[in-house]
DNA sequence: CCGCGACTATACAGACCGGTCTAGTAAAAA
DNA sequence: TTTTTACTAGACCGGTCTGTATAGTCGCGG
């Protein structure tokens, strides 16, 4: 077996940088070549399902690493308020820096993505995440930490909306401060 | 002053739709058109300002519309948990009957937009809704209802976003029901 | 050193995009 | 009736979109 680079790889890298500011519709391929200076020969030969392929998968590899980083969040705090606390203010920052920029390498797809293969990929990545949450708080002795799950991924989806759009990051903090009182373990 | 009719109002209504469920960039001027059964020649005489102000201007309508009809909800409400539960109750029902294929006019156009023009018509929809949210939480005398409004704003702009995506209303009353002890007038 | 498989360059098809233009119709105003 | 204004029909522009087809180049195993 020859060559093996990192070709594909790096597609996929640019591919969620720029899915997670323009969205799938505004994310054009030839954008996707220029931005990350890879060979415009070979984007079929790695993704032969084409444009839909390429996002599910950027989804996919997306959610896999922000669950990790959700899993360590909860880890490494002591308690889910403090965790909330914590990704919260991580991604505040990250948003100031990029000066608003980008969303949520899912939530920015799952948006306006019609295929319906995107929409899966992009199903299991928010339920992956809730699943993490979910037995994070149940770890602390939280009651129907499933349904808390759900709101507090819906709040944090919208607060990176919010945030965003107003170029603020006052709903990201908003939201830690209004879940602090239901997540003490 | 002669004619004046209803096809600038047609095109803004279709326009509403059709962003809902594609977004900005998923959403042709021509898909406008064909869907509303509008004349092709006076799109640029009602519009000059082409897609952009037509999303500014859709956006600008949905969102004075949703502004009553939250108002309506609170004014309606023993409390301003009732109110969330009745919101997201209507917003399920709405979703299912749609097939999950629309989400939130204001929060699927924003996500991906690139326009400053149409951004800010979006953020300035948002800050009504939350002026009308926190104002009513502030008259059950909710204390920081600044801060829980926009909370509550994030949660259910997310939890639309997770419903439609996971076609599943689960997420809206997950909100509903982790906001009602904090909104106990 | 040959061949095969991994990978890339380049050209291009066909559709659709947002946007412009000109010519024309219809109704109210003068 | 004539003029002015409101509005529409429809062709057309250049550009970009996703996707395909073909002809390569590169690097290792044999």
């Amino acid at each position: 077996m020859p060559r093996r680079n990192d070709t594909r790889d790096r597609t996929l890298r640019t591919a969620v940088d720029l899915f997670r500011v323009h969205g799938y519709h505004g994310t054009g391929l030839n954008q996707v070549l220029a931005a990350g200076g890879l060979p415009k020969g070979s984007l079929y030969f790695h993704f032969p399902g084409g444009k839909e392929q390429l996002a599910a998968e950027a989804v996919t590899m997306a959610g896999a690493e922000f669950r990790t980083r959700i899993t360590e969040t909860f880890d490494r705090a002591a308690t889910p308020a403090d965790a909330l606390a914590d990704a919260m203010r991580v991604l505040a920052d990250e948003l100031t820096a990029a000066d608003f920029a980008h969303g949520c390498p899912i939530g920015t797809v799952a948006i306006d993505a019609d295929s319906d293969r995107v929409r899966a990929a992009c199903a299991d990545a928010f339920a992956q995440w809730h699943s993490v949450i979910s037995a994070a708080l149940h770890r602390s002795g939280l009651s129907n930490a499933d349904t808390l799950a759900t709101a507090v991924l819906s709040a944090v989806e919208g607060a990176q909306l919010l945030a965003r759009n107003r170029r603020d990051t006052t709903p990201l903090y908003a939201v830690a401060e209004t879940f602090a009182p239901l997540l003490k373990g």
